[in-house]
DNA sequence: GCCGTTTTCGGCCCGACTGTTTTCAGTCG
């Protein structure tokens, strides 16, 4: 999948040079929105070349499917190496400065030959920008501090860790007296997998104070921006927190608009406009000669009404599925989204008898404290020896604590499972009599992700081939931050999945997420059925689950995909080889 | 450059904040 990313790259990369040349907006605009698309793509791009479905890709038409080609091709695309010939690539650097642009980059470049970030640094600091056009101290100010922030590098960061952040600055502010109502928003309410800003909204008719006090938390490192309705700051952890305060009567329209996604707004903008309706964040209006007159904004639901569309839950307001789900100018089905409270038991965490910490009967009483009816304690094989993998004399000991404890369980029951790892030749690290005592196998590739696509994949393939083997877990080995999925042929792994009735995980462990949302929607267009489970190490990691949730809910999972919904009984049915 | 159940040409989402200006361009989401 390294050449969908390639590509998605040049047209990112592109759009912004030719905004430096002023071309025409939406010629930009078609570049950048190419590019999101290629990059969610699910299936190779390669694969779709030679399938000759490239134009199934929204947004690419016939210009830039030739560019695809050219590149898939030759390693080139022709139109952009003239572009970097025209205008330095470096200036692309500049432009990642907050404040500075497009138009700033080219004019400092066409101006003074800045070509790169230092020597704008030299330059500002010098007083050489003083003095051209539209540029004054202040201007020059926010440049130096901007490239400051880059340097520091502001990284996505997991779901995990935005929630983390997020539920510290709301529970601060929900105790002000002046905030009726509040809630996250942007990519944190639509649970994608990382995030870049915390977004949250505010519902209040007195704003002054309710922004007076969150520029002045402790969190905060650096004011960027302070308005009646708009703040944002940078916290001690580098990361940019963006505040609104809307009034009561706007709150719906004003929460539609600031979850996004940018692409979705822009679909209900656009069907709006086909029904002689105007969207933005203050609500939905209906446009009658010159007059607008407001017709909903109290709630989401009342906003969705209005424009006489079903509500649409904010995991999948995203391209994901947008094929599904918009029709020209209606939204043609909102599946029912499977939800936390639908998940049954668990079947991936480790205990003491592995790298978990807590022993199994405490992971125990925490699944019964969330309600669940089963628990599979699936700790390491003995081959990651640094998670202290179970050996087989061990494995004894483990089930007959396990039986022990059953007999004094009463409506929850504790299965016997394994996390056993896959060798790179695809062999598994117990042999099959061994295997044939556990409850539930979950198969795993902690090793060699270096392998080639073919190898990766035959490894995949056979686990799930092996008729112990109920589950793959964490099946793209995506450690966000740290390191990218290994490259498998995910179509073709999909196929034997589902031929071999094995089920592919949903890991929650934040800094997993994988399978991912795009991963998720591809699969399941496939007849793929799934598990989530949270890969818990310790009690408290059971909480995890609602990531994984999250993330099968922006696949659009329903109950009925996911394996650990049902029933002990129907569990132990549903797994059969 | 893309796209089409009112179109193969003429559209393409909308507003806040900042810093520079005296009404607006640039940037951002």
């Amino acid at each position: 999948m390294t050449k969908n990313k390639d590509i998605a790259d040049i047209f990112n990369r592109m759009g912004a040079l030719l905004e430096m040349q002023d071309e025409n907006v939406f010629k930009v605009r078609a570049y950048y929105k190419a590019a999101e698309n290629i990059e969610d793509l699910a299936e190779d791009i390669e694969t779709l070349k030679k399938e000759d479905r490239l134009s199934e890709i929204p947004g690419i038409g016939q210009a830039l499917k030739e560019k695809i080609i050219e590149y898939l091709d030759t390693g080139k695309v022709t139109a952009y190496e003239r572009l970097i010939k025209e205008i330095p690539e470096t200036l692309l650097d500049i432009m990642n400065i907050p404040s500075v642009g497009p138009k700033k980059a080219k004019l400092f470049y066409d101006q003074l030959g800045i070509k790169n970030v230092e020597s704008l640094r030299k330059a500002a600091e010098s007083g050489k920008l003083l003095g051209l056009p539209g540029i004054k101290e202040k201007t020059i100010e926010n440049i130096l501090n901007g490239i400051k922030v880059v340097a520091q590098g502001q990284e996505r960061m997991n779901l995990g860790k935005a929630t983390r952040i997020a539920e510290e600055i709301v529970g601060v502010l929900q105790k002000l007296s002046e905030v009726k109502e509040i809630s996250v928003a942007g990519s944190l309410r639509r649970m994608r997998e990382t995030i870049r800003d915390i977004d949250i909204l505010i519902d209040s008719s007195n704003p002054k104070k309710v922004m007076e006090t969150f520029v002045r938390l402790p969190q905060v490192k650096s004011v960027n921006a302070e308005g009646d309705t708009k703040s944002s700051i940078l916290t001690k952890e580098n990361v940019q927190i963006d505040l609104r305060v809307v009034d009561p009567q706007c709150w719906g329209a004003a929460l539609l608009y600031f979850t996004g996604s940018k692409n979705f707004n822009v679909k209900l903008r656009q069907i709006a406009i086909k029904k002689n309706m105007k969207v933005n964040e203050y609500g939905i209006f209906s446009l009658k000669g010159d007059k607008e007159k407001c017709i909903a904004s109290k709630t989401e639901k009342d906003c969705f009404e209005a424009l006489g569309l079903p509500y649409v839950p904010p995991e999948i307001r995203e391209d994901i599925g947008e094929n599904e789900l918009f029709l020209g100018n209606e939204i043609l089905k909102v599946p029912k989204l499977i939800e936390l409270d639908d998940i049954k038991g668990e079947l991936h965490v480790h205990s003491t008898w592995s790298d978990g910490r807590h022993t199994i009967a405490q992971m125990v009483a925490a699944a019964q404290a969330r309600g669940y009816e089963y628990l599979a304690i699936s700790d390491h094989s003995p081959r990651l020896i640094v998670a202290g993998g179970v050996s087989v004399e061990n494995l004894k000991k483990k089930k007959k604590e396990i039986d022990e404890l059953n007999k004094k369980l009463k409506n929850f029951c504790v299965l016997f499972g394994t996390e056993v790892e896959i060798d790179s030749e695809g062999n598994l690290d117990y042999n099959d009599t061994t295997l044939s005592q556990f409850d539930i196998v979950i198969a795993a590739i902690h090793s060699g992700f270096e392998q080639s696509q073919e190898q990766l994949t035959r490894r995949l393939i056979k686990a799930c081939q092996n008729k112990y083997v109920h589950i793959i877990a964490h099946p793209t080995g995506v450690h966000l931050g740290k390191r990218e999925p290994y490259n498998i042929d995910f179509k073709e792994f999909c196929k034997v999945a589902i031929d071999t009735n094995t089920f592919l995980e949903v890991n929650s462990f934040p800094v997993r997420l994988d399978l991912n949302s795009t991963n998720v929607y591809f699969a399941r267009s496939m007849g793929v059925k799934f598990v989530i489970n949270s890969d818990s190490h310790a009690r408290e990691h059971l909480e995890y689950l609602k990531f994984g949730v999250a993330i099968a809910r922006r696949g659009w999972l329903e109950k009925k995909d996911v394996l650990n919904t049902l029933t002990l009984k129907e569990l132990r049915k549903a797994i059969g080889k």
